[in-house]
DNA sequence: CGCGGGTTTGAGTCCCTTCAATCGTCGTGG
DNA sequence: CCACGACGATTGAAGGGACTCAAACCCGCG
């Protein structure tokens, strides 16, 4: 039923168990340390850690000890407020860093839920604190995925604070677009891991408001979708559709 | 007219100009290099660079060379979009830390403006990279910074992203008043540096609606407000107030 | 086949924006 | 000292976008 060929971001069959035939290299912290270290055996690096679907990587609270990459399958990350109210602040997937909100208080503040069956690298932290010739080029690449999820945030930010309901929703399905794109995955037809309720609190939404959205954006002829399927028609459209307000 | 006890968070007439007398110490990453290696002269920090009120420390597109910690005064960060769409992304105070947007890049991707007239110690990023044994705590330190801005950025998207406008105009002042306390200035009263439309600008909403719950939350007895100067007059509520929707 | 969770869609309401006018404040110059 | 202008802040009225509540629908699954 579901396509074969069809870009999903989902775990391969056969994963690669060493780094050296990972497809992540480029974009893999773990891979960088390997590599740069093939002998070390000793350090205590995980390379495949499997998370079900729904499980915690992590929970807010926790004890911050390492920092992750995920492989393959997805995330997303929840702040919990005291009061119930939740929200999404973030989806991951391979080859994205996860964990590194809980360096500065050493205490994770957001948890961090498989959105499907997954496998991440873990990178325990003590051992990037341990200085060495090699560790330099791992310490600049952490450095430079934090400066990234910050770039990322202020997007986000950007995205909640000066976009209407109907140019955030575009701009999220461009941005997935982009990513799965950079993974080598098609730009135009992907399926979605989240829910829609996911979607809406990411985007500072109603889950009626992401549906009529999407209804719309189909109905104007900019995208194909049902349920998690999505396929983009028109992407210059849906560009121009994220400015819309603003001509 | 304006009370000269009234916590302003801005320069103080004499500027220390040696780390190891400046107040900031358990905040500033310079000061632990610089104290970390009192006879390193040959160190090319900046501990008083001078930043004109309006003025930019950075723009967006520039070459990231360094980051910079706030030594007096205060700025703003301002992501700015094709079509004139701005947002401010934040507000920066003594001893916080800014340019960590660049590292990933290697360029900045948004402007940092000066509020008021200010002072920041530069930290030349190319000498963080190089390895020794006294740069090991300051790498620890930076990260934690960016960590903490990660989380930081967090708490605002969930701000954005799940509170109404009100809401979100009491965790600012609340956010402010925790700031300022950190900072040995009073947290119940304290002067902005920034306008309503930047508040607004930050809190993704309209300068009018900023004007409009703050003449609320004043008629409630819950703040004294006079344009820039805040008077908290009863926290409890005004934590109540972030929290009124999910009762 | 019935169940349950997620999704879609409708109707009504309200919060927030938009647009605009007024007011207050501050700096400048007559 | 006050008039003046510029800019920010406040406030009003009106309109609309998004939420809420709720019902119907769809799909996977036991």
């Amino acid at each position: 039923m579901g396509a074969p060929d069809l870009a999903v971001a989902t775990s391969s069959p056969g994963l690669p168990t060493r780094c050296s035939i990972c497809g992540l290299r480029e974009a893999c912290l773990t891979c960088d340390l390997m590599l740069a270290n093939p002998a070390r055996r000793e350090e205590p690096i995980v390379n495949d850690l499997h998370v079900g679907q729904g499980s915690y990587l992590y929970r807010t609270g926790d004890a911050f000890t390492a920092l992750y990459t995920v492989r393959s399958g997805s995330y997303k990350t929840v702040q919990t407020m005291e009061l119930g109210r939740d929200q999404v602040t973030g989806f991951y997937m391979a080859g994205d860093m996860l964990g590194a909100d809980g360096i500065g208080t050493e205490l994770h503040d957001c948890d961090a839920i498989a959105l499907e069956d997954s496998h991440v690298c873990v990178i325990p932290y003590a051992q990037v604190l341990k200085q060495g010739r090699y560790k330099r080029d791992l310490q600049n690449r952490i450095q430079k995925a934090m400066s990234g999820e910050i770039v990322r945030k202020h997007n986000v930010m950007l995205l909640l604070g000066t976009r209407r309901t109907e140019e955030r929703l575009a701009a999220f399905l461009l941005n997935l677009s982009e990513r799965f794109a950079a993974r080598g995955y098609s730009p135009t037809e992907f399926v979605l891991r989240m829910t829609r309720r996911e979607i809406a609190s990411y985007l500072g939404m109603n889950d009626a408001t992401v549906s009529r959205h999407f209804s719309k954006l189909r109905s104007e002829g900019l995208i194909d979708v049902q349920n998690k399927r999505v396929r983009i028609l028109d992407i210059a459209a849906l560009m121009r559709c994220v400015n819309s307000k603003a001509d």
